[in-house]
DNA sequence: AAAAACATGTAAGCTGTTACATGATTGG
DNA sequence: CCAATCATGTAACAGCTTACATGTTTTT
């Protein structure tokens, strides 16, 4: 049995925006390079090989179209195999470290969570989220009280990584005011 | 003759940190590891193969230091051609687009320029940095209006990203407020 | 005597990058 | 008919990761 393979970030990618809409590889290519969702590479030595590992590994799905009369495109779509990886990568628990370290991702699972996520899960997230930068606040406020006095650009450095952590605080409070807000009205 | 070598960010990591202090591999290994620079891995097969090609392009050289009695640990030094690459990086003008996809790298190159760079020259860094920001916010801002209402979370990934930009726009004014007190002490 | 820490390396593999290559269709 | 756009791909390479491999010195 081939050991499984898990989507790399970029995959996870592909996987969130054709969940929002079956493509083909030129049209991803196209919304990467104009509305930038990460910092990818849109070149196509980028797409088309992560679109066809997904395909091999069962993710997503093809078929050709004949569109009007253009060359026939290879329209993908996500399988019922990608969608519960999809889902699993939404839902993954987060780590203190990926405050620091993996903000891009967590944001880009907060972006795709909207064609696949409930209200519910997205306020669950935004708690995590809200929980874990609350922990790494306290860490950091701990360094700042060891280092004392140290070179003004080290303690730029902690300041800013403080103000940074301290302005997602409030950033997640008022995103879970918001899905809160948006669940009241649902009942 | 061989097209020229430019170092990668991990690179001019090691090499920001050789700056400071000659070290063995072992010692940056230690450090990557325990005091977080980056996300860079602080495994052997990262860190040795990065210091053998800055060493094979003459940005660092080395001598065998039997320390005591251990085993023979081979120290790194930065040359004058990789203190000028080094200078050069710190000093590389910020493009508006750094902001977004570059802030971790920026930071980088704030720090490393204790060690190199003038309090001058930080304070060009940080005005350049201040304006980018600022060019920056201005574009976020643009992009709220013309987007209007669109769906939570893509509204509240740009607050987000707004937020951000804010928050590092403040910092930088007080990072050059610190360094301009700095420069008038001097005098 | 064994374990932990010191110290350095290699090998295989995956991703992603740039550059190259190809061909169809549409608009001027 | 020529250029631009549509559309898909391959090849070569760089960089990093994990895992493997090896041996020494110090501590227990």
């Amino acid at each position: 049995m081939a050991r499984q393979y898990t989507p790399t970030l970029l995959g996870y990618v592909l996987l969130g925006m054709l969940n929002q809409l079956p493509r083909s590889g030129y049209d991803v290519r196209i919304e990467i390079e104009t509305a930038p969702v990460g910092q990818f590479s849109s070149s196509p030595g980028s797409i088309y090989p992560a679109l066809q590992q997904l395909k091999k590994n069962g993710f997503i799905d093809s078929e050709v179209v004949h569109r009007s009369r253009l060359k026939p495109r290879e329209v993908f779509h996500v399988t019922e195999k990608g969608k519960k990886a999809l889902r699993a990568w939404l839902r993954k628990r987060l780590a203190v470290s990926d405050l620091r370290d993996n903000l891009a991702e967590l944001m880009l699972r907060f972006r795709f969570m909207e064609d696949t996520a409930s209200n519910e899960e997205t306020l669950r997230f935004l708690a995590d989220f809200r929980r874990k930068a609350k922990t790494y606040a306290s860490i950091l406020n701990a360094q700042t009280r060891v280092q004392a006095e140290s070179s003004p650009h080290l303690a730029l450095s902690l300041q800013r990584e403080i103000a940074m952590v301290k302005m997602h605080i409030e950033w997640a409070g008022q995103a879970i005011e918001t899905f809160e807000e948006m669940k009241a009205q649902e009942s």
